[in-house]
RNA sequence: GCGCCUGUCGUCAAGCGGUUAAGACCUCGGAUUGUGGUUCCGAUAUGCAUGGGUUCGAAUCCCAUCAGGCGCCCCA
């Protein structure tokens, strides 16, 4: 035998088994987003590498290790690591701000990321997500919360955490990130490498290390005190409050995390989170954010955007396996040509029928069928010669001989 | 990039230095030439990821390679 060929590493086949909960993803995105009036857009999976570097910006491991980058004519391209930068260059590019604000999209489709794939991780996953342009009133920020919110628990994912901060605007994240450096400094050599690293890169990022000796120094108090303070300014504690009571009174419970901080460069003030406890430790399933400076950057007009994006295959992994269903009959006959007739009319009529191509023993149709569906449609010479079929209820054993022009509206009576 | 774990049929697996490499499910065939799902019988790994080594003897021990999983980092 040939030698066979595997899926690359970090790749997965959606399987036929898998794919009713890829619908129903799918189906209650489509429900549930369009109710809240988005439209849906499809962006090419690559683009050009540039859009990527500033748009998702050049600090962060997303650019600067995971991306599937490749040459074509001069033009360094890149496998999309994830879809904000595509949709802020096509509503760019669309001109997208003609439109009557807000303008809202969502997408689906495959990401790719160069990890090292675990649970909850692959090389090529799938995100659906939402982007909002438009608002900078934080009324747009508890939509986009409400909206994750409720699609979860369109899927029965009632009891997930929502983490949500505020990183503030430019102005008074930078006026932080130098009290930060400026706590640390006499600790420095004391970081880890990677924090080391971070501290002239992304200071921010330093605050979610794992590292036991990091965390230590983090925890003394006279660098606690600046962690935790209230960094952000008049306006931006304005939007964060705002925020949080529109989430009270919408009864979205929350939980407010100092520390978290988002990977990518472009957010700003709201940044959150959606965890489960049932995913191991890639726990989150939705991550999203503010980032009013992205369209700006990529040159468009000055425009507030959030938005938010899900992992499918960690929400697949929390929703209940969907059984496939029956067929709604299998035709047993030994006349081929009757029983494409038949499968053509019952087709035709809406159900899902199937009937044997290959010739086989009457009793194994038979077994076919009782294994794949609901009724045997029977279809023997008698039947065909009086223009009959004998319908057989698989699960009850009962039988019936019924009228072949009423037959797709009374089988189910037998 | 670094750490830990695991590779026996399509799937789940037993096996722990000497077996004819269990068993179950799935699939296929038969009992059953127009009545299935129950039952019974039968078929299906000359081979245990690959390559070396140790040994009288290796799926079992050792090494390497490859593959997969998990964790760190980071993220969905």
């Amino acid at each position: 035998m040939a030698k066979i060929i595997n899926v690359v590493k970090g790749t997965k086949d959606i399987l036929p088994q898998d794919a009713p909960m890829w619908h129903l993803l799918e189906k209650n995105a489509l429900d549930i987003f369009t109710k809240y009036g988005y439209k849906e857009i499809r962006t090419p999976i690559f683009e050009v590498t540039e859009l990527f570097a500033r748009g998702v910006g050049d600090t962060t491991d997303i650019v600067n290790k995971e991306m599937y980058t490749f040459e074509k004519s001069d033009r360094s391209l890149t496998l999309r690591p994830e879809n904000t930068a595509g949709v802020v260059r096509s509503y760019i590019e669309n001109s997208m701000s003609r439109l009557s604000a807000p303008v809202k999209l969502w997408y689906k489709g495959p990401m790719f990321r160069y990890e090292r794939p675990q649970a909850g991780r692959q090389r090529q996953f799938h995100q659906v997500g939402v982007e909002m342009f438009g608002v900078k009133d934080a009324t747009a920020d508890a939509e986009v919360i409400l909206l994750a919110v409720n699609y979860l628990k369109s899927l029965g994912l009632n009891d997930l955490e929502v983490e949500i901060n505020s990183l503030g605007c430019p102005e008074c994240r930078e006026v932080y990130k130098n009290k930060i450096k400026e706590v640390l400094k006499p600790e420095f050599d004391n970081l880890c490498e990677d924090c080391q690293n971070r501290y002239e890169k992304n200071p921010l990022r330093l605050l979610d290390c794992k590292v036991d000796s990091c965390k230590e120094i983090f925890e003394k108090p006279e660098i606690k005190a600046v962690i935790k303070s209230d960094f952000i300014c008049e306006s931006c504690a304005g939007h964060y409050s705002k925020l949080k009571s529109y989430l009270d009174e919408l009864d979205v419970k929350y939980i407010e995390n100092k520390l978290l901080v988002r990977g990518l460069d472009y957010y700003n003030r709201t940044v959150f989170e959606i965890k489960s406890n049932n995913l191991g430790s890639q726990n989150a399933v939705c991550g999203g954010g503010r980032y009013d400076s992205l369209v700006k950057n990529l040159g468009g007009e000055d425009t507030p955007a959030i938005g938010w994006a899900m992992g499918m295959e960690r929400l697949i992994s929390l929703i209940p396996t969907i059984e496939p269903k029956k067929l709604d009959g299998y035709i047993v006959s030994n006349s081929p040509a009757d029983a494409f007739k038949l499968a053509s009319e019952l087709r035709d009529a809406g159900l899902v029928v199937e009937f044997d191509l290959q010739n086989k023993k009457f009793t194994k149709q038979l077994e076919k069928a009782s294994k794949v569906a609901n009724y045997a449609f029977i279809l023997g010479e008698d039947e065909v010669k009086n223009n009959m079929v004998s319908v057989k209820n698989l699960s009850t054993s009962t039988q019936k001989q019924l009228d072949r022009k009423q037959l797709w509206s009374e089988y189910k009576n037998v």
